[in-house]
DNA sequence: GTTGACTCCGAAACCGATTTCGGAAACTTT
DNA sequence: AAAGTTTCCGAAATCGGTTTCGGAGTCAAC
């Protein structure tokens, strides 16, 4: 009794088959007249149209994916690996990626596998089903399987990060050598001298990038290496914890901490609180992504923003380009980052921006 | 030259019938091989499984969704309104909700609209068009109008929150009602006597739910209704700050802000400390959710904690259930959520658990 | 040796659209 | 009036699978 199928609602969706024989028309005609072709007159479009809108007729995808030989959908992987580590920026992200999918009339197809190695056999078999046209990756790592394979199997995709391979594929990134630069400059110009780079780990391909960035800024201000500590998480709040930790216990000297992500500014600050130090008064505190509740920490985070709304809509007209035929190096956009002064950075103790303090290392 | 498509990989991927002519066998028999059909000898299973691989054939899922009549896919509608909202929340369930139907072999379309009043039109078309099987429509609204026009249709879906129409569709719910009188009982108990409760919109179903809660438990500590200070927000950080703001200037006797999610409860606090009043020393504020960065939050937040990963690993395994034709009536579930206690509620100041200060109501 | 049951496989129809090709009717031309 | 255009529409094939139905074998039983 129980496990018999429930009914739903015996009236079927008119096919285009019901609506031609409705109006009295061929399933060719009808369907031409749908699709706007020249070669059928005003008149019966106008027919066609006023029967499938009084039926409620609509068009079965299915059927269209298949002659058609495209699914009109872009498909994102992530790995459960990565649940929660960044889910403020993600989210905004995602919603904005979808949007710009759906104003071009692609949906978005979302696939969350248990471990990253699952994740490449996961997009060989969406493209391979063909229920997705096409992917975005988000978070490019170092020597990117992902790209390698989906490269290999000739698969159109976009990513969101640059990788060794940026000059064969299309990608998205933010130019963080140049924005930590500028980040590692402010502190600098608050009379910091000695610091931290909370970087993201070694597989993660930007990180390579902000160290370079750091690097870069800190040749330019004479600021010596071994005054930058140098550390590394894993992009959660609880690796920033920990970071401040070490800091307090290995590097005390250390005035400003550089972090990554929001998220992990976030943490150390609420570590340092925890350790009795005050965020800026004893150290400084940088993030970077810009999501919407670091303005809204105690304190409020200094940070490097970028909009995920605006790189969501940018991707969602690149892979639509791509799938479209066009080519991966027509869409490669770097976009820059706006540093957002706040409240968790702050001059150092006895620093005046005129006094003896300035230069100290030249 | 350059709007000339590109060139895919001559090298199609191979068809059934491709793949039926290389083991010279007809293309329904290879079709049952494949899915291991009793009436295939063992042998020619086997043959059929290794030319396959040998191809690297996979099936159009295409073609299986046109014949078999459904998508095995779930929709998720959300509006451009509700971005940033409750990101951090949206995305730990999102990817929760994703790879709970991948594991059943579903996969999860997203779908935003600009406006709340675009939903009701996707829902149509991406069920007419039979692109999903069924949807997981997220916090669910006072007279919901998706959810009655899902239901006139006769589409199948699950609500996150339950409906004044529950009786009729499948639903999931946190008990809020309960572990919002559990909260204030928690204020009481350290000696809170002026309340103010910062609800969601009343456009939202829970909220009708949340006051009830309070109101039960303030009945029940015999609070008087007058010393719980009414203010709705809109689930957002910024709603947070303004509340606290007006605290401070309408209602500064107030000692214990309970908030309906974790951003209005940063906020919040994030405003206090603006305004110089210590959180928990001079208010207690609370919130709902337990996204991750409620811990990590400076002071760490007291929290209603519930996990998005098991409320979207249940819808999961719920909608599919209503699609495969289960009852929606079998689908009604509540969960509890955890009070978890943190660093932003504390005792009211001069309070002590066994002094005359307690009972001042009674 | 015919009947019956059982095992294994193929021909053809089908899902619901699109596309190719061609043909009938109406309308111009010469 | 015959020939050539143009306009509009339909028959049939196609996309890549699944399902229905039946048929050819093999083997045991009567």
């Amino acid at each position: 009794m129980s496990e018999e199928a429930i009914d739903r609602g015996g009236a079927r969706r008119p096919t285009l088959s019901a609506l031609a024989e409705t109006v009295g028309l061929s399933k060719p005609t009808v369907s031409r007249a749908l699709n706007d072709y020249p070669d059928i007159s005003d008149s019966t479009k106008q027919r066609v149209r006023e029967a499938a809108a009084s039926l409620g007729y609509v068009g079965s995808s299915r059927a269209r994916q298949l002659t058609k030989g495209h699914a009109e959908a872009i498909g994102m992987v992530t790995s459960a690996d990565n649940i929660g580590l960044r889910a403020a920026y993600q989210s905004e992200f995602t919603n904005a990626l979808s949007l710009g999918l759906a104003q071009q009339n692609y949906d978005l197809l979302v696939h969350t596998v248990l471990t990253d190695a699952d994740e490449v056999e996961s997009y060989k078999r969406l493209y391979g089903e063909g229920k997705v046209d096409g992917f975005v990756i988000m978070r490019t790592r170092k020597n990117d399987t992902r790209v390698q394979a989906l490269l290999d199997a000739n698969i159109p995709f976009v990513t969101q990060g640059r990788t060794e391979l940026a000059h064969r594929h299309a990608w998205l990134d933010i130019d963080v050598e140049q924005c930590f630069a500028e980040v590692f400059e402010h502190l600098y110009d608050l009379g910091h001298r000695h610091f931290a780079f909370l970087n993201g780990g070694e597989d993660v391909y930007s990180s390579s990038l902000r160290h370079a960035g750091v690097v870069t800024a800190a040749l330019k201000c004479s600021v010596p290496l071994d005054h930058i500590c140098q550390l590394s998480g894993d992009f959660s709040a609880a690796s920033g914890r920990l970071a401040m930790r070490r800091l307090r216990d290995e590097n005390p000297q250390v005035t400003a901490l550089i972090c990554s992500n929001d998220a992990m500014a976030m943490g150390a600050v609420s570590q340092a609180h925890e350790l009795g130090l005050s965020v800026p008064n004893d150290i400084s505190v940088t993030g970077y992504d810009g999501v919407r509740l670091a303005e809204f920490y105690n304190p409020p985070i200094t940070t490097l923003a970028h909009s995920a709304a605006q790189c969501g809509q940018a991707l969602a007209s690149m892979v639509v380009g791509l799938v479209q035929g066009q080519a991966p190096t027509d869409h490669q956009v770097l976009l820059p980052a706006d540093l957002t002064i706040r409240s968790s950075t702050a001059p150092v103790a006895g620093f005046s921006p005129t006094g003896s303090f300035i230069g100290r290392y030249k």
